[in-house]
Parts: structure tokens; C-alpha cells; sequence
RNA sequence: GGCUCCGUUGUCUAGAGGCCUAGGACGUCGCCCUCUCAAGGCGAAAACACCGGUUCGAAUCCGGUCGGAGCUGCCA
């Protein structure tokens, strides 16, 4: 048997980082048993059609590496693979279940429902479908039918014994069904399928052998197998994932601003940390491995070591991996990665990208922090000349005073063609050594003096390199000013 | 409320009765290196939710308590 797994998402605009980490498990498992990994778009809300999400959903799975065999775009033998295009397919199979007894027409308003549940819960109840229309002889349904009146259909529910099942990550579950059974709708009064139904009729119309989802539908499982016992067909294998969460007690969610995958994006993630680091909440290799590529992923993933409690996402870790995938990746690609941030401040002031992006790579966790870290080259920040001050550097305004005359000179000398760090690295070290200062007490003044802030990507000699001689100079008066009016 | 699931350091986790004086990683703190920051090196603090039971022996098994989450929609 070929496994066959889905990620089915509905397009809401944005995608979920639990989706995501849903999608990768999914593509895993299928990849790992030579399956195929199937996309299909479930859109049976037609009060939430968003235009373009189905873009965003196949963006961002493409940017995470996870390719669908089958799906909207690419095709393939069990389409179409969106549901609303799907439509007709549904009505059969829920006239199918009404005429064997497992589902039947009802003619309940919405309002009158919700007068029935208000009642009921006001009394101290439980609301469940009251199955007010299942006794409505079929002529009773047909003159309502013929009269035009709207209708749904609803799932019979038993309410009587217990359904069990097996779950691959959660093991032996056992449902009275008077508890997780109710009479849900399947046939919405718009003619589309609810997701109970669609899910149910596509998994296996489209042959998924292994059914991937968020735990969240672990107690509305019993009905999804009442409906795969009633059309007689074989149930899939579960394997409920558990939810990743923001702390212990919230969701990811839309509104922290640190749920969907392109806010991550947005602030400078790179996706293969992203998605190594979801393939760790709620998994582990069964070594002390952590960082893997997507082909090692495939080859390590067992979804026999998925976790049952939920997971909360946890930025720090995520941006230490940022880190160490920026750190490792070569420099060519950070250069490239890093220009437009650098652009956001430095654009236009001659600034040699290619040594900055050396100085920068180790010290960046997310592109987002570049252009706070380097604007500084572009325009000298207002700064207090308390910063001269350093204990254990020995220097104070006084010392700096000395430090910059010292400097000064020496820079001045060096010729615009020989502005090179060596160069200025050499003279430097050569007139501290002659001056019998310590390093730290000239070297913190004039790298105050030419960066107006207590800690920069670099030392003093890299700074002046990057500002060029012209620049250097002219901090270097500007610091002396400084000091002089102070 | 009912049903279901979950419960090892701040976080992700290892752990499937003795290998645990509970291991790893992130984070935190300290030291070293050092012209700052970062990186790197070294080190430290930090957990089995609680209470009972089973057992010679429990983080691991059982029961209860507490805590958290999910479901309880013509959303998915």
C-alpha cells in the first residue's frame, strides 16, 4: 500500500505556524515511506473566502521545500483539489447515508435551533441536535422539499454504546457515543459540505492512508469513523499532533502578531531555521542531533517519537537557530541577504558592504536587528561624552582628550589610496606603542569618537575603514569638540 | 458543566522499574579571551505538579487531587 498523506488547509490568508509544522510532519511521513504528500484547499466557508490565500499557502510551503505530488496546481488523479470545486461530489454521499438511515433531512432554522439551545442551556443543559426532523416521514420531507423549504442534512448519530479507535501518538481511545456523538450537519443549507463531511468523503476519495491533524479533532473522531463504517469504507490511520502553543495557557494566535509564518519571515527568519526548529517542538530524533536539512529530516522523522503534550513555540531557541544558520551559511549569501537591510540606512553613503557583511554574519541573529546595528555608519548618533569613561579600558574624557590627539595625526597621515585596515591598524598600533599608553585607553576614545556608541560590529581600526578617511576625520574633530566644550 | 487529552529545570526535550548523585539544547548567571559588542572556551544555578499505593527498589506502574489545554458551531 502506498501511504498517502494530506495537508489540508483552508484559505484563511495566512498560514499558521502550526500549520506548517503540520504540513512538514505530513510531507515527512509520506517522503520517508516513498508516499505521496497531497495538498488539497478546503474551502467550504464560503464567508471567509479570502482572495489570493491559496497563493500564500502555496508560497510558503514551496519557500519551506514542502512539495506537493498532487494538489490545485500540479493535478493529479483524485481531482479537482479544492473543495468548492468539488461541490456535486458531496450530495451523493449524504443522499446515500439518508436513504440507509445514518443521516436525514432537517428543516430547522438557525433561529429556531438557537431558541431550542438557549432553552436548554437556561434550564442548565447540554445543547445537543434535539433530532426534531428524523422523525419527518419522507412524505413529511418531500412536501417540504417540494415546497422549497431550506434544508440540511445531519449525520444520524447513535446514542447509544462506544466507539473506539486507535491513535499512532495518543494510543487506545474509547468514546461513549451518547457523549462524542451528536447529529452535526453535513450538507450546509448553501449546499456545501461542513469540514466533518468534506474531510471524511476526500480522504478517501482521494486514498489518504494516514490522516496527520491537530489533536483538536481527537474527540470529534468517533463521528468521522461512524461515517466511514455507515458509507463502508476503511478508516485511515490517525496520528493527532499535539498543539503548538504560545505559552501554557495560549495559542499561537493572530493578534500577538507571532503566529503565521510570514511574520517570522517579515523580521528576518530564514526558513530553513524555521522549519528545523518546528520539526523540534513536539519531536525529537532519539539523539542529541538538532540541526537537520529537510532530506534529514525525511530520513530521521519517526512518528513513533511525536509527543503527546503540547509544545510551546519558543523564540529564543528559534533565534539562536537563526543565528547558527546565518553563521553558517557563506558569506556570499549573507552579503546578498544582508544589502537590503543595510540599504534601509547606509544607502548612498559609500560604505564597502563586503567587509561590513564579514563584520556583521557572527553578530546577527535576525536580519531585522541590521539596520539598527550599522546606522551609526551613515550618520554619527547624538551621543554623551560619558561614554569616554570606562573603568576597566582606564579612559575618561581627560584620557580620551589624549587618545585623540594621538590619533589624529597619524590618520591624517595615512593617504587616501592607503586607507586600508592593515594600514591603519599598523600606524595605530605603532603610536600607542611609542605613546606608552594601554591599547584599550586609545583605542575605546577613538572608537566612541568615530561610532557615538558604547558597543558597534567591530573595532575602532574596522570603523574607520568602513567611514573612509574623509569621514574619519571629520567624528574625530567632532569628538575633540565634544570634549573641548566639556 | 460534560467528555477527551496533557503534566521532567523559565522553554524544547532524553528517560519505557534499578544504568538517574535525572542527560542534552536554548535562555540566564559567572570567569577567560578581547579596543566595545558578538563569536569562541570554561564553569554554575535550574526540573520529575501533589498525595497515596504496588515493589526489595518508581520520574517510569496504579488510584486520587490539583493545574493546563481541546471539543461541546450550518468554523476548520
Amino acid at each position: 500500500m502506498t501511504v498517502r498523506t494530506r495537508f489540508a488547509p483552508s484559505p484563511t490568508g495566512f498560514m499558521h505556524l502550526g500549520g506548517v509544522r503540520t504540513a512538514l510532519y505530513a510531507y515527512l511521513f509520506a517522503k520517508q515511506n516513498n508516499g505521496k504528500f497531497i495538498l488539497r484547499i478546503e474551502d467550504t466557508d464560503q464567508e471567509r473566502y479570502v482572495e489570493g490565500a491559496t497563493d500564500v499557502i502555496y508560497d510558503t510551503l514551496r519557500a519551506c521545500g514542502l512539495n506537493w505530488d498532487e494538489g490545485p496546481d500540479v493535478g493529479g488523479p483524485v481531482g479537482p483539489y479544492v473543495q468548492s470545486e468539488r461541490k456535486d461530489t458531496y450530495l451523493p454521499y449524504a443522499k446515500q447515508l439518508v436513504a440507509s438511515g445514518h443521516a436525514y433531512y432537517c428543516f430547522c432554522s438557525k433561529e429556531e435551533i438557537d431558541t431550542r439551545r438557549a432553552a436548554v442551556e437556561a434550564a442548565g443543559g447540554t445543547w445537543k441536535y434535539d433530532k426534531h426532523c428524523q422523525h419527518l416521514t419522507q412524505e413529511e420531507v418531500e412536501a417540504k422539499l417540494a415546497a422549497g423549504i431550506p434544508w440540511t442534512i445531519r449525520m444520524n448519530a447513535p446514542t447509544e454504546g462506544e466507539t473506539s479507535y486507535h491513535d499512532t501518538v495518543f494510543g487506545d481511545m474509547t468514546f461513549q457515543n451518547s457523549e462524542a456523538m451528536d447529529d452535526m450537519v453535513l450538507i450546509k443549507q448553501d449546499g456545501m459540505p461542513t469540514y466533518n463531511f468534506a474531510n471524511v468523503i476526500d480522504d478517501h476519495l482521494m486514498g489518504i492512508t494516514h490522516v496527520m491533524r491537530g489533536m483538536e479533532y481527537l474527540s470529534s473522531t468517533p463521528r468521522y469513523n461512524y461515517l466511514y463504517n455507515a458509507l463502508g469504507w476503511e478508516i485511515p490511520t490517525y496520528i493527532h499532533l499535539p498543539t503548538v502553543m504560545r505559552d501554557a495557557t495560549h495559542k499561537l494566535s493572530k493578534r500577538d502578531g507571532d503566529a503565521y509564518y510570514s511574520d517570522y519571515i517579515d523580521k528576518g527568519y530564514l526558513t530553513e531555521a524555521l522549519v528545523n526548529y518546528l520539526a523540534l517542538v513536539g519531536w525529537n530524533p532519539g539523539d542529541e542531533r538538532e540541526f537537520f536539512t529537510l532530506p534529514e529530516l525525511v530520513e530521521a522523522f519517526d512518528v513513533h517519537r511525536l509527543n503527546k503534550s503540547p509544545g510551546i513555540f519558543d523564540v529564543n531557541k528559534l533565534t539562536w537557530f537563526n543565528a547558527e544558520y546565518i553563521r553558517r551559511m557563506n558569506p556570499e549569501r549573507y552579503l546578498e541577504l544582508a544589502t537590503p537591510w543595510f540599504d534601509k540606512v547606509l544607502a548612498g553613503k559609500n560604505i564597502d558592504y563586503h567587509r561590513l557583511a564579514e563584520l556583521m554574519q557572527e553578530r546577527t541573529e535576525i536580519f531585522s536587528q541590521v539596520p539598527d546595528m550599522v546606522r551609526f555608519l551613515g550618520e554619527l548618533p547624538d551621543y554623551d561624552i560619558e561614554l569616554y569613561t570606562h573603568k576597566k579600558m582606564k579612559t575618561n574624557p581627560e584620557v580620551a582628550r589624549t587618545a585623540l590627539a594621538l590619533c589624529k595625526p597619524m590618520l591624517e597621515g595615512i593617504p587616501e589610496a592607503e586607507w586600508q585596515e592593515t594600514v591603519i591598524h599598523d600606524r595605530l598600533m605603532e603610536a600607542i606603542a611609542a605613546s606608552g599608553m594601554k591599547n584599550g585607553a586609545v583605542l575605546w576614545p577613538l572608537r566612541i569618537a568615530i561610532s557615538g556608541q558604547a558597543s558597534t560590529p567591530g573595532g575602532a581600526m574596522e570603523i574607520a575603514y568602513l567611514l573612509g578617511k574623509g569621514e574619519t576625520l571629520r567624528r574625530l574633530a567632532d569628538g575633540e569638540s565634544r570634549l573641548a566644550n566639556a
